[in-house]
DNA sequence: AACGTAATATACTACGAAATATGTCATGTC
DNA sequence: GACATGACATATTTCGTAGTATATTACGTT
């Protein structure tokens, strides 16, 4: 076979185009997480292959990865849905949450310099108009840079990988429930409480207060999730 | 489209025929976490299809979700690699170890009942002859049985899922280059140890007990890699 | 209620197109 | 004359399309 010498192509700036199987999946993990597709929601390959203007292949190559991270369900020679929600599946992911973003917090304390802690520091004044949906995507995209901030001071690509994907399944449910809660005060005295933290470099004391924002965000998330007559919740 | 009414067939005892793309990522996966497949080895789809006797397309889908995953990578319009393994790379694989098993520990202290302790005690008696292939085999699987079953014990598939990806990829560098080391007495004291503060129900104690355990088995691991000559690391 | 038949959707094969690497050869430079 | 450089042809490999086979469900008939 031919020589894999690597070339990343990162130096020039050309632009990468991508494969349709990458599209497919980008696009489909997107209508998810955003709760465009909500739980339970059924389709087929051909349908969603005629949705993108593309053959099947791509998207069911794209559909077994999602399959695979389990946001999706297989369910042979019939078809697929999005893998309905459960209490106990967020009591789950939020404990997978508050483990993985606690750790990378107390890696952060030792790793971040100063620098670092003043961009957080700006990252955490983020606010949001609860009624314009689009100062509220805008308020999530600030939250996720601030976590994948201190998650990448962990140093640690697996770490960080792990704190990207369930972070996004955390914020989906923010979506999928709690759109209408304000949530502004308690986000940010947490994200000042935690870049105060990390500012005196101290590993327990960082994990403890990520922790506890985690906790926060789960009583929350389940209050409006269940609060909500919407069929987003499955027993 | 159908409707998509739950049958996983569990109840009745059929036997499940899987799909050549499951059977492909099976192969595939073990004979990366085998060492038969070895970091740094290049290969082609078609090459895969010929030796599995099956269409590319089957392959294709598996290679897609183990470059999902990690273990290998993939240049586009050239073919695909088993991931290259450096020393960076094996601590922050353990890293992720001490967190996920640390945190499951912590866990089954409060969950697990006495039977399924006295089940975890009969398995931490496993040993080996270092000599033996056959009996390396089936001590590694008797150590990732113990292992499960502590995380089993957490009552959090998410987390399961984690521990169990995590600690194949641990059994492979044990595969890769520490074969021939005697590490019967080490183990064999620190999962006894694992499980009498499990009986104690401390989470604090059972986290530090399986943290310390996965700490010498980090060691052990490095050693011997750095120490073999073989081409499994990658600087 | 049991059975047969049609409809539907996946699972897989086969093939063609596009992209990348490699080898050859002509050309130019020292 | 030796060597480097670029153009072009060619081989290799993935990427995506299209079509076929098979499994499963739904439904009508007896």
């Amino acid at each position: 076979m031919q020589s894999l010498t690597i070339d990343t192509g990162a130096s020039t700036g050309r632009q990468k185009k991508v494969s349709l199987t990458e599209t497919a999946y980008l696009a489909l993990r997107n209508r998810v997480l955003s709760g465009e597709l909500r739980p339970g929601a059924e389709f087929s390959e051909l349908e969603l292959a005629d949705q993108m203007s593309m053959s099947k292949t791509p998207v069911r190559e794209a559909l077994g990865r999602l399959v695979a991270e389990g946001l999706i369900e297989a369910f042979p020679r019939r078809g697929y849905r999005v893998t309905p929600v459960t209490v106990k599946d967020i009591n789950d992911l939020f404990a997978i949450r508050a483990m993985t973003e606690g750790t990378a917090a107390a890696m952060a304390a030792i790793n971040l310099s100063a620098g670092d802690l003043d961009r957080l520091e700006a990252m955490a004044e983020a606010r949001y108009d609860p009624q314009q949906g689009e100062s509220v995507q805008s308020f999530v995209k600030a939250n996720r840079d601030f976590h994948l901030a201190i998650a990448e001071g962990a140093n640690n690509q697996r770490l960080l990988a792990l704190v990207t994907s369930h972070l996004d399944e955390c914020t989906r449910l923010f979506y999928l429930g709690a759109v209408s809660r304000d949530v502004n005060p308690e986000t940010s005295a947490d994200h000042r409480r935690i870049v105060d933290v990390l500012r005196l470099r101290d590993p327990d004391l960082a994990r403890a207060a990520m922790v506890e924002h985690s906790e926060h965000t789960q009583q929350g998330i389940l209050k409006a999730l269940i609060a909500s007559d919407t069929t987003a919740l499955t027993l």
